[in-house]
DNA sequence: GTCGGGCTTAAGCTGTGCTTCATGCTCGAC
DNA sequence: GTCGAGCATGAAGCACAGCTTAAGCCCGAC
């Protein structure tokens, strides 16, 4: 394979016609073009320019690699030219991946400030649950994924990866009207004991990592939970707990997906979903700048 | 632009999977290998790799400069390739030139052998007088050209050219039968004196460079030839010659051309043309091996 | 002839980029 | 848990590619 340093100095030479002038060109001494030259020559075991007295011509193995060379530093340029693309947004892609109810909620705003910013990044979302984005960010199948843990609770495996505390998402329990557990408590704003849900039927939502917690929840409380049903789609989860099944707990990132019969009621002690942004610690233009949007949402 | 040397051990890390196989195959240390990713790096101001346990993965950017390295190997790979092809002979050039007789006459064996020898070259051959050849020569237009000057007679300019010498192309007198100077000489064998054709009428060949030659030829033996007609067409000069015009000289390349009601002579002092291959002092190797070709076949 | 433009060569120096050595990290085995 | 293997990285040092300077040569112009 030919040296392309050299192959490059000597399409400059073919260019200017003389490697004095291609010397001019390059910023170099006329002595160093001739001596490219004569190591492409060596290199090749071809003559390659034809001296003359004004100047040099290539030879038809000179044309040949001068047609080469050519496309080389196209693609030098070009490749060049692309990544200061990528980096300055004007092209890209950004792979998101969200739970549910956050790319339901919280992530058709950002993307559209994103959008709005940065029209040409081309992006795609998928759902996934928080336990499997880690390792798929570290595979570099994903660029930033919305992810969520309870507080209290274990702190999610991001090794390697950095967080991003976008807000807390409060957890609410949802009630049919009438439960015992409401009691007199008559304001929407009055909250619930996790104490007086001890003997309430538990409908849990299997999708959002919910499992351990609301085992954990009751723990705290000193019982263990009467686990009635489980779902992973909170319209379900609403219409069981309107037909009186049971209670669940409920984000309010989900609220809105709950019947208007459903009763909601913030917990004591509170706990919440802490919703982070998962990325690699090097991100990319594109990842940082949706980091950006989301921490400026986040202000707002 | 980016530095084609540090894109291309890029290319062999993500081909390779880890800077450390990278370095194996190119025959480096894995030091040498991260410190040009770093450059790289460095230049694009971008992450382009991102570092695994197991290796390491390209980013978006990274992808996208592997996809232009992909390209800038490949034409560095053909480049060398066709350049070989060339100096072996598999492919190539070779722009002949000749003045009209050789190329009917001398040029078609040697064209035929050098094809059976090398048949991938693309041959050419155009007529050009042996006055242009030197210049489109060395301005690059043509590769090989035969030509001819005259002996005894001024070398023609060769500066910075290669003649090589193929033969001399005896002259001869051509004359109507019956023609006063032939006297009693009555064999074909027998040669004509210069001097003898002091009155005759002559018939020129203006394409054949014959123009000083005649004039000097005649000076020689002490008088300015009476030239009756140019012509620049073997055949008219033949017809010329025929219907008792004049006389004319002829050469024996072209003599295949005259009538057969022409009679020939030798001319005393002997006149010839020296039949040479001009090349350029580099040649070509499709040139080179027409040279071998002219050669062997003037030894045979 | 002299002059100037252009290519080449020799000699010498500089900086890129290599090696060696050491460190830190992750993962898997034990 | 500790250890070791494999990988990436950094500092230090060294070598060579490749640059510069300087001189020479060739050719064409004047």
């Amino acid at each position: 394979m030919l040296d392309p340093r050299r192959l490059l100095t000597f399409r400059a030479v073919v260019r200017a016609g003389s490697m004095t002038a291609a010397a001019a060109d390059l910023g170099y001494t006329p002595s160093a073009v001739s001596q490219q030259v004569a190591a492409l020559e060596r290199e090749t075991a071809t003559p390659l320019l034809v001296r003359h007295a004004r100047g040099v011509l290539p030879t038809e193995a000179g044309a040949l690699l001068v047609e080469h060379a050519d496309v080389v530093a196209g693609r030098l340029a070009r490749a060049a030219e692309e990544v200061a693309d990528l980096t300055a947004l004007r092209t890209g892609r950004l792979r998101l991946a969200s739970f549910a109810s956050a790319g339901a909620r919280l992530l058709p705003g950002a993307i559209g400030e994103f959008r709005r910013r940065h029209p040409a990044v081309r992006l795609s979302l998928e759902l996934a649950e928080p336990d499997e984005c880690p390792d798929r960010l570290r595979d570099g199948d994903l660029d930033l994924a919305i992810t969520f843990g309870y507080v209290p609770g274990p702190a999610p495996d991001t090794d390697g990866l950095t967080a991003t505390f976008l807000f807390d998402d409060a957890v609410n329990v949802a009630l049919p009207a009438g439960h015992p557990a409401l009691g007199d408590t008559l304001t929407a704003a009055d909250e619930l004991d996790v104490s007086t849900l001890r003997d309430a039927a538990w409908i849990r939502d299997a999708g959002s990592l919910c499992r351990e917690q609301l085992v954990d929840m009751c723990a705290s409380a000193g019982y263990t939970p009467n686990i009635a049903f489980d779902s992973d789609d909170f319209p379900m989860v609403s219409g069981l707990v309107e037909s009186g099944v049971g209670v669940a707990l409920v984000p309010d990132l989900a609220v809105h997906q709950m019947g208007r019969r459903v009763v909601l009621r913030r917990l004591r002690p509170r706990v919440v979903r802490r919703i982070e942004a998962l990325t690699l610690p090097n991100p990319t233009p594109a990842t940082a700048a949706m980091l950006d949007v989301l921490r400026s949402r986040r202000a707002a």
